[in-house]
DNA sequence: ATCCATAACAAATGATTGTTAGGTTTGAAA
DNA sequence: TTTCAAACCTAACAATCATTTGTTATGGAT
């Protein structure tokens, strides 16, 4: 008695409670407690396996960012008319918020609690991935696929404010696959809501 | 000795200073203490003027949400075209924002943090406000407005996004009026990206 | 001059925070 | 059978948390 069977993956385990408990409660409003509850293990033990409850949210967004670049890479990279450039790029978004709508939470939510360093990369990989939705506008315009007429500022803000707030609702269990899901919000966001009468 | 001058007004400082707070600290990253200290004040002399930091944030979340609603329920109850409707739906929301977007920040963030009645509420009234934008969507598809091969609750989705976004990125003082923004918010989202030549 | 409400301070409450140190169990290798 | 590292528990730490209590200073009205 006193003890517990060991987990067979503690450290994934740990990695993912605590993107849930982070996603739905916030950094601050999670404890290690917390943690160390949903995982099945006394608080004290999580320390065998993390170095702390800061590094632990350093691992988690920046894995996260890592992936929503390298979803977008290769899309701005390619040679594509820019209107394909884009539906591919909100595609990609969609699909990497649909793999884990909590972790995308924590990557858009709670990198605010880094510190040093580790702010700093954050802030310049997130810039890093607005400006490739900016030159993929830029580019359309340019080639006259994109409208002329707007504020490119605006509107890379309103796109990617629309997916950046797809985990808030998004919910693995929906009526839509998350592939349909990013061709409807590529259809709303390219398309517009007003009838074009042809 | 050992005391300080009174505040003018102090509730108002205190709920001023605590949506700042909780706006760019979150709820639960915000002690008693930094309010207090934002103050100008020791931590319990807070409690002359307010009855508890739950109560604080329930008082921001609701005036706040209330300002949105009061925003739209005059759009909503107009007898304009869907067209009109939602762009003045639009530039209401991002007017509301433009006020103060740490306070917008809070409301669309921290209302997590409320707990049984409150929380209930503050969920009842933004459906409420969400059914405001569907209601226009779908008028707008009946009379021919809005594009008919949309799908109504992601375009919800997607323009509601944009918006509450907007707060992550607004400054009172950047190159554009917030009147002129939520124009130029309007034209992206309804009109789309691509060019639709004439 | 006295009174009194307002609003502050000072100090402490018990609970909870992240984290650490040291001891114990486990299962597999030697 | 012994050894050993991984992974756990127990217990505690100093700091910080929201909040309460008792007291004091202030400024306007009586």
């Amino acid at each position: 008695m006193g003890t517990t069977a060991p987990l067979n993956a503690p450290r994934a385990l740990i990695l993912e409670t605590a993107t849930h408990l982070f996603g739905v409660q916030g950094y601050s409003g999670t404890s290690m407690r917390d943690i160390a509850n949903g995982v099945g293990v006394l608080p004290g033990s999580l320390y065998a396996h993390i170095q702390s409850k800061e590094k632990l949210l350093v691992e988690i967004v920046d894995g996260g960012i890592e992936r929503f670049l390298d979803g977008i890479k290769p899309i701005a990279a390619s040679s594509k008319p820019a209107s394909e450039k884009l539906r591919d790029a909100i595609k990609a978004h969609v699909a990497v918020v649909a793999i884990g709508p909590e972790w995308s939470q924590v990557v858009f939510h709670q990198w605010r609690f880094l510190k040093g360093d580790d702010l700093e990369k954050a802030i310049d990989k997130r810039n890093e991935y607005a400006k490739s939705f900016e030159d993929i506008m830029k580019q359309g315009v340019e080639e006259d696929i994109f409208r002329a007429d707007m504020n490119i500022d605006i509107s890379v803000r309103a796109v990617l404010g629309a997916l950046n707030w797809t985990p808030e609702w998004y919910s693995p269990g929906g009526k839509f696959t998350s592939e349909k899901m990013g061709e409807l919000m590529a259809d709303t966001l390219m398309n517009g809501l007003l009838n074009t009468p042809s």
